[in-house]
DNA sequence: CTTAGCACTCGCGGCTGTCGAGTGCTAACT
DNA sequence: AGTTAGCACTCGACAGCCGCGAGTGCTAAG
C-alpha cells in the first residue's frame, strides 16, 4: 500500500526530524500541524505518518506517543531533504582568529580543533593528528648534552614533526663530540623513510658509505626505535574532547531521558569509554582517510555494536600526497547534521590551508626526485 | 554525657569506616556486632554509636537507617586509627617496571603515573608537570631551517625540559646563519632565567657585552615569549585520568546509589567538570607544594564548596631545590585512604627518584655558584 | 555498664486509579 | 480518492496507599 515517498511525505519527515533534533521528544501530529502550519489537519498527517512508519523511515515505542526518526530516517534526511548550510561568517572570522592565536604549533591545533568542533556543535570532537602519508621521512639529529652520561636527542623529520627523547650513555661524550655525531649521522639518514633506514643498517658493513663508530650504530639504533614507537603510535592515537559538551545533551541527563535514568547513564560511561578508548572508532578513520568530503555515519549503520545509538561525522584533512589525518564529531544519532556538517567541513578545510602553508612551503626547497 | 572518645569506641569508629568503604551502605550495629564478632550486644553499640554520632564522628540521614562516617570521622580516622600500609612488593614490582619500559620520557611518566594511580586506587588521579624551582634556566637554543622561511626553534632548558617552536622569517637565512645566530644566542643567554633575559634585553645597547643583529634581537623576543607563556602554562596544567575508574565506584551507579539516580548523575557530572577545569582543585596545588609528605583533603574541609562530596590525597614529588610536582587521587570522601594514601606515596618517591637521576646527574657538570 | 525487649520511624517495592497525550480507525464529507 | 471529524483505545506518568523489613532509641531489668 502507500505509494512511496510522495513529495508531501518528504516534506513531513524532515519537519519530523527538525522537530526531534530540537526537542528531543516523540513528535506528535498535531505538534506538527500547529507549529509549522500545515494546511491539513493532524488526522491526515497521521496517515503520513504510518506511511513513513511503513516505508522504514520513522518508529514509535508504543502506541500512542509520537514518532521518532530510525537510522533510515536520518539517512534519508542527510542525503536528500537537508539543505547545505555553511557557517556565519562572524563564526568562521572567530575561528580562523583563535587560530591565528597560535600559529605555529602543531599540538595547539589540533587540541583547538577539538574544543572548537565540540563547542560549536555541543558534542564530543575526535582528532586525529596528521599522518605522514607514506612514512615518516628523516630529516636532522640534534644531540644535546645535558649532563656528561645524559643527553638530549632531538629528531627533526619533514613537515616539522619532531621527536624528543632523553638518552643514557655509558661513557661520557663531549659537547663536540656529540655535535660531530649528529651531523653524521644526519647526513647519513637524511630524507630517509623508516624501512630506508632499516635497510642501510642491515646492509653488509663493507658496502656503507661511512663508517659509523660503535657510539653512532648505537644511536642509530635508538632512532630507528624511537622511529618505529612514533609511528605506530601515532596511527593509533586519537585525540577526543568535548565530553562535557555532549554530556549536556538531553540523551544524558536523566531527568529529561524519555525512557529511565537507569539507561541515561548507562550510555553516558559508554559514551565515554568509547572515546577513552577509542574502539569503535578506529575502523572509521581509515575509511575516512580513504574519502573525500564529509562522511556521516549513522547509529549503528556501520560501526561496532555499542556504537548503536550515535552517529559520527567525520572528514579527512591535510595536504595530498603529504599528510592526512581526520576530524570531526560524535554524538547521539539525534544529532543537528547539517550545523555538524559544515563544522566539520569548515574546520577542516581550515586545518588543511594551515598545514599546505607549512608543506607547500617546504616542499619547494625539497629535492623534486622527477626533475 | 558520654566521657569522649574511649577505647571501644575508637575501634567501633574504626569498624564503621572500614564497613563503610567497603560496602558503600550505612552500617547498622547488628551487621558490626555479627560482622566482626564483637562481644558486646547490639544494643551496647548502638549505645556507642549514639555517643560517636554525639562527637561528631557519624551521622544519619534519619532514624533506622545505619550510620554514616562524617568528615570529621574520616579524618579521626586517617590521623589516629589507621594503620600505615604500603603497597606489596609485588604491586611495586609491576609499577617500576612499567616506568622503566618509558625511561627518558618526561611526559610519559606523568601519564603513566596518572593511569596507575587511577588504576591502583580505583579513582580519578591528578598530577602537574614538576615546575622548575624558581624560575626556568635557558640551556640553549637551535634553529633548524624547514625550508626558507621556516624556522624550528627548539629551546632547551637545564633539567631536560624542551620547548619547540615553528616560527616564520621575513627574509631568507641559510642553515649555517641559523647555525651561527643559535650559537651566538646561546652563549649569550646560557644559565638566564627569564627575568635575567628580560633585564638584557631593556639593557642599553651600549652596554651589551655582545651586539646582536637585528635577526638575532627578533629571535630574542620571540624566545622571551615563549618561556614567559610557558612559565604561565605550566603552573596552571593538571593532568588527569582515571575517570572512568573513578566512575565504577558505587556513588555515581544510580542503581546503588542510595539516594536517587538524579544525584548520582548530578555528581558525575560535577566531577567531570572538576577534572576538567581544575577549578577546586588549583587551590590545593601550592599547599601540598609547600609541605612534606601526603596530604589528604576531606570533603568539605577545605576546598570550593562543589569539592565537599570529595576527597583528596596529595603529595609533592620532584628533587630538593630543583623541581617540584604534585600528584594525587581524587574520588568521593567514601575513599579507601589507606591504600590511596600508600600508593601516592610510592607513586611520588618514584617519581621523585627517577627525577633527581635526571637532576643529580646534570647538578654535576653544572657550575655552582659557591665554588 | 550491659542487655533484652519493644515501640517507633522510614525507605522501598508493589499495587491501584486517574489523567492526559496521542494514535488508529471508521464513517462521513468534498 | 483524498481529507477530515470523532471517538475508542493504549500507554506512560504520577500520586497515593499499604505493608514489610531494617534499624534505631528508649526503658527497665540484670
Amino acid at each position: 500500500m502507500s505509494a512511496g515517498l510522495t513529495e508531501r511525505r518528504q516534506v513531513i519527515l524532515k519537519l519530523v526530524i527538525q522537530e526531534f533534533v530540537e526537542t528531543a521528544t516523540p513528535v506528535a501530529s498535531e505538534t506538527l500541524v500547529r507549529k509549522y502550519r500545515l494546511n491539513v489537519s493532524s488526522a491526515t498527517v497521521r496517515n503520513e505518518l504510518a506511511a513513513l512508519e511503513e516505508l522504514g523511515y520513522l518508529t514509535h515505542l508504543h502506541t500512542s506517543a509520537g514518532r521518532v526518526p530510525t537510522d533510515a530516517g536520518y539517512r534519508f534526511f542527510v542525503e536528500n531533504l537537508m539543505e547545505r548550510t555553511t557557517l556565519s561568517l562572524a563564526e568562521q572570522r572567530t575561528i580562523r582568529h583563535q587560530f591565528y592565536q597560535v600559529r605555529g604549533e602543531l599540538d595547539q591545533w589540533i587540541q583547538l580543533a577539538g574544543a572548537v568542533l565540540a563547542r560549536t556543535t555541543q558534542n564530543a570532537s575526535l582528532v586525529t593528528p596528521p599522518r605522514v602519508a607514506e612514512r615518516l621521512r628523516f630529516r636532522s639529529l640534534e644531540l644535546i648534552g645535558i649532563h656528561e652520561l645524559m643527553v638530549l636527542a632531538v629528531l627533526v623529520f619533514h613537515g616539522g614533526i619532531v621527536k624528543q627523547q632523553t638518552i643514557a650513555l655509558d661513557t661520557a661524550r663531549s659537547q663536540e663530540e656529540l655535535r660531530r655525531s649528529a651531523a653524521r649521522l644526519s647526513d647519513y639518514l637524511a630524507d630517509q623513510t623508516l624501512s630506508g633506514i632499516e635497510e642501510l643498517l642491515t646492509r653488509d658493513p663493507g658496502q656503507q658509505p661511512l663508517q659509523l663508530s660503535e657510539f653512532e650504530r648505537s644511536m642509530l639504533e635508538l632512532i630507528l626505535r624511537a622511529m618505529q614507537l612514533f609511528e605506530e603510535q601515532a596511527r593509533e592515537q586519537i585525540y577526543s574532547d568535548g565530553l562535557l559538551e555532549m554530556l549536556s545533551q538531553p540523551e544524558f541527563i536523566p531527568a529529561l531521558a524519555r525512557d529511565d535514568a537507569e539507561r541515561a547513564v548507562q550510555r553516558l560511561r559508554r559514551a565515554l569509554e568509547i572515546l577513552k578508548s577509542g574502539r569503535g572508532l578506529e575502523p572509521l578513520i581509515p575509511q575516512a582517510l580513504a574519502s573525500d568530503g564529509v562522511q556521516v555515519i549513522i547509529g549503528g549503520e556501520n560501526s561496532a555494536d555499542e556504537m548503536r545509538e550515535y552517529s559520527v561525522v567525520l572528514a579527512r584533512y591535510g595536504v595530498e600526497n603529504a599528510v592526512a589525518g581526520v576530524l570531526g564529531v560524535i554524538g547521539p544519532t539525534r544529532m543537528a547534521y547539517p550545523r555538524s556538517i559544515s563544522t566539520v567541513r569548515y574546520i577542516s578545510s581550515l586545518m588543511s590551508n594551515l598545514l599546505a602553508e607549512l608543506y607547500n612551503a617546504e616542499s619547494r626547497d625539497q629535492p623534486n626526485p622527477d626533475q
